[in-house]
DNA sequence: TTTT
DNA sequence: TTTT
């Protein structure tokens, strides 16, 4: 049960590629950071200051392989999310703790030229219908609105 | 294709009780009017302003049913979901257009002392697990974040 | 008071260039159609069916003015804002409901190459600093998540 | 700069009270956690989980002392801002990170039976209306949806 | 037509 | 550390 809500939305860039990692079950995870910027001026200084924020994304299943297909460094995506706080070991044998956005649509805002032919085909929106997204179709496409389709225990 | 969003966040109170309808092929809709609120203090005459502003909210199947089912007149409710333009014929022949909100996710913020002992079989996440939302599981539930599973095209 | 939320977000191209209103007090009022796409596959007959959605977007004063200078038809933006009802009336003496969309924030999404030298000025971020709206600084800057700062009676 | 978004919405509970810092220069800040839950069904054990995850809550200035004085531990509220990263010093030396949710607007969502015959001013709608937030008015009302107006440098 |  |  709930009544709770936790929803982040981003727009931002790549800061690095799509980093993959595949498990035995068949699934897989990609992970990559995204820098969202805020400018103000300073009300003593005057002087302009831009922030900085990485977020760290985690896309599942089809959803992590069409970011991995499409998305590359400098790229501007719109991710939408909830936020996870992961926590794990550090080398000194402290507890660490990451938050992660964990994805669950995605739009893609840069148009990459693709050298293929592969972008004349259009995505399944998987808000609209999620059950297309159990399909084979479309991989090769430059999708968006990708929802994660499965449910790994991690 | 798309590249897009079109997303509509809502918390107020219902209007009206859930009218439903149901077709043929077993498919059904829900609608409800959902009230949100805002006031400002007029500049010129320092006056407070309440402003209401009316949503047309609509929901499909399965989450259709437990709307219905728990909602009632004066509920509160956060609603999520995409705007869509409807067009229909008015009575003197001219097309007027409705704008409506078509309901991906919502979450209950009214806790009904539900009169029968159905009230404590928690509800299946849609966002997390859709895949869920295609078993035969608890629609007795007070269920939240019960996204659409089905997509009559209308 | 209120306990509500009204909340629209969109992203997609503009259908028609901005169309700006000024009134005698000084402040003024910009409109224009953003179009979102939504593309899903017919289950019963297969084939993919595209929709398109038209929002009426609402912006005020200076954004408005931001908006005039450099968006244009075509043009990609992020709008954030509250669903509005607005009655009119019709030719026919009959009552009209129009759904609109009112900007709170914005980001351009296009990369105008902007003729002029314009472009260096970054804007001020009126979320992270809503004072410096009200300072005659960067009119000239592709500007972003600019918010209103005034609140005309109507 | 920036043609990015931040924003993040939760609907949860507070794990804790309101903990406020006051600065010299007049502002002030105030840190709460809330909690959001998830629940989904294991898809290979069948077994039912819960999942919470608490988030950094962050308000400051006109809007920490609202909440500092209308919000405690278990109440529901809706908060909404934007994620940031703030890097500290461990004790041993190592630098850590943390992330924060900083408040841009909040609605109860929780009612309060005030003890005292406070509740009946209603609060200015910073969206709405931001300069108001300036004025000495109305910090007895259970105010929502007010935004920060200040920036300090940290 | 809701709510505070 | 919250809530149902």
């Amino acid at each position: 049960m709930s009544g709770t809500l936790n929803k982040v939305m981003l727009i931002g860039h790549l800061g690095d590629e799509v980093k993959m990692h595949y498990f035995e079950g068949g699934g897989c995870i990609g992970r990559f950071p995204i820098a969202t910027n805020e400018t103000y001026t300073n009300k003593q200084t005057g002087e302009k200051v831009t922030n900085t924020d990485w977020h760290n994304v985690v896309v599942r299943n089809k959803a992590a392989e069409i970011c991995e297909k499409y998305l590359s460094k400098g790229d501007k995506v719109y991710v939408e999310g909830r936020l996870k706080n992961r926590q794990w070991q550090g080398e000194d044998g402290n507890t660490r703790y990451t938050t992660e956005v964990h994805v669950q649509d995605f739009t893609f805002l840069t148009t990459k030229n693709e050298g293929g032919a592969s972008a004349q085909q259009p995505s399944p929106n998987a808000n609209v219908q999620p059950s297309t997204s159990n399909t084979p179709a479309s991989p090769a496409a430059p999708v968006q609105n990708v929802e994660e389709d499965d449910d790994l225990p991690f």
